[in-house]
DNA sequence: GTGAAAGCGCTAACAT
DNA sequence: ATGTTAGCGCTTTCAC
């Protein structure tokens, strides 16, 4: 069988069923008005020629494609895997496609999202990624909303969901001042990242109103990967007159497993005895035995909800709502990393 | 601006370029017969318009979408995060988007088709998740290419591309032996997979060839992920009278972490000093500090490659090939989970 | 509740 | 090389 065989169309059906093609695709569009005893006969015929209603097709007339668009940068950190997951898992529920991008961290989404604007999707979901303005309006113009995921870009109307990474950032940098550390380390992220900036000011901000001074904190930089903090970190102790600082925070929780598996593998530096540490994120890699890592957790399921809700799927017509940011709060879990300070739980 | 602003079309950009719109559809269509002065003169049109071609549309008449259904199971893996982003990449590369799906572990894909089906996708590419015969054969009636990655269905004619599972196992197994491991517990994955299967199977033989006994060998489940594995090898070795096995296959890598992790972080038993381990995949994760897993590289570049290769996605008017079963080495990597024998690299 | 007919935005003959 | 025309498979008025 070559593969040009020619499709079974719903005029298939109509004519096995003894009824018009109109009825085939009041069949198959819930809530249309046809007697149930029609329906039937229609998907029986339907059954037996192994119909499937073309999505194309319909997408064409009705304007919408049931198609979301996923962009997603940096898959090395698994937070966003998870965050994939979450989104395909509920998109699929909701009986939506879900079209996805990868580009490379640190890389434009343009292209993307020209491809996306050529397919007619319903709605763009942005991780981790730069997107320029004018790809912004382009969308908009066009009726496609488009939300960032943990990312925001100040001045533009493109809507955005987020953990408050400034706030946790404080967290933490309270669990560490509760805990004594005098001295500290941060380990940053992509620096085109408002994530990793964000953690980093309310850390800081928190660190200097509780007295510490500026020249006691140090930044370098872990390139938002375990291996990037790995190897950065031992570059940093390897240096001939470094002062080892007593607490580092790394941006992120795969930036710390990094961090941690060089302190302790490779330099000798024992968590938390030695030195603490913390990360953000709360992933599941990070509750291992191995890290048990202190940690602010993001709200996925919580961030995806909303993620989803300024979407408006379900309510085409509705005006696409611009400007949102909506900040979303991460919760301290204290493990193994930070000393837990008497008291505390 | 509400969202039902009617977009702009080919025949605006005709109308603004002064040339009909088949010009219009032609300046967008590479290689097709257009002076390239009307071709720049509607570029500029389109370009002033913010015109982009509608691919739904397009493919509506010429029956091809540019969109690949990538059916993705068991996400908990890192391998197949890995496979999916270097799916992704390739097919964006070649212009073609990646529509995901990700089915639970062990959950039947059929719905997944039958929405791939819908969207009329050029080709199927499903990885660790079960399918049934009715569906490969709806696809391939469709004219819809399917190939199975590392996966197969015996008796189905889906091809697949798969890495020499059995080879595998005994690469590992041979490895141990010349280690001169006696007994053996073997980690196994999700039952329903063919991978698993494969690998035990491999694995099992060459260590009867090698005259260990089949007493010898113990086999538990650790369901494919870090956390099964984990709790299996800690409950395995809690029992009252167990006898310690000298070496430990873990199925695949992610799981030969969670054994590892447990033996030493658990069980105060030392690897590979107290107990070899081996894992398979070679994921990158495995690389890293702590686990430095001996294993079998399963070469997903080339497996990809040839995935694609069967796919022809360049010439769909070509018989769908099918019952391929192409079968790719894989490699034995030495690294610090096997005490290296003499003479050995 | 049902059928006829007019599109949706594009591509692909077919003329010119 | 360019324009005209007829669909692609569906949804959606509009009559009945």
């Amino acid at each position: 069988m070559t593969r040009s065989s020619t499709r079974t169309t719903s005029f298939d059906v109509a004519a096995l069923a003894g009824v018009s093609q109109s009825a085939v695709s009041r069949a198959f569009t819930p809530g249309s008005s046809i007697a149930e005893e029609t329906r039937q006969k229609v998907l029986e015929a339907a059954r037996r020629l192994n119909y499937v209603p073309n999505s194309i097709a319909s997408s064409l007339t009705t304007k919408r494609s049931n198609i979301v668009a996923l962009i997603l940068g940096n898959l090395a950190n698994p937070f966003y895997v998870h965050v994939m997951h979450a989104f395909s898992r509920k998109l699929q529920e909701h009986g939506r496609q879900v079209l996805i991008f990868t580009v490379d961290a640190g890389a434009e989404s343009d292209d993307a999202i020209l491809q996306v604007l050529k397919y007619q999707v319903d709605g763009v979901i942005l991780t981790s990624a730069q997107l320029s303005t004018r790809m912004t309006s382009m969308c908009h113009d066009r009726g496609i909303p488009i939300v960032l995921f943990n990312r925001y870009i100040p001045g533009s109307d493109a809507s955005g969901v987020r953990c408050d990474n400034t706030a946790g950032g404080r967290l933490l940098a309270e669990a560490f001042l509760a805990a004594g550390a005098k001295s500290y380390l941060i380990v940053t992220g992509d620096p085109t990242a408002t994530t990793s900036g964000d953690r980093v000011r309310g850390f800081m901000d928190r660190l200097i109103e509780g007295g510490i001074k500026r020249t006691d904190i140090t930044q370098i930089e872990g390139y938002s990967s375990y291996e990037g903090a790995f190897s950065a970190t031992i570059r940093y102790f390897s240096a001939p007159d470094v002062k080892r600082p007593e607490a580092i925070f790394g941006v992120n929780d795969i930036m710390a497993m990094g961090v941690m598996d060089a302190l302790q593998l490779r330099l000798g530096i024992r968590v938390p005895k030695d030195l603490m540490l913390a990360g953000f994120d709360d992933i599941p890699e990070g509750r291992r035995a191995p890290y048990h890592l202190t940690t602010v957790r993001q709200p996925i399921d919580q961030m995806v909800n909303e993620t989803l809700a300024i979407l408006h799927l379900d309510e085409p017509t509705r005006p696409i709502e611009r400007g949102i940011d909506r900040r979303i709060a991460g919760r301290l879990i204290w493990r193994s990393t930070i000393p837990v300070p008497q008291g505390n739980g």
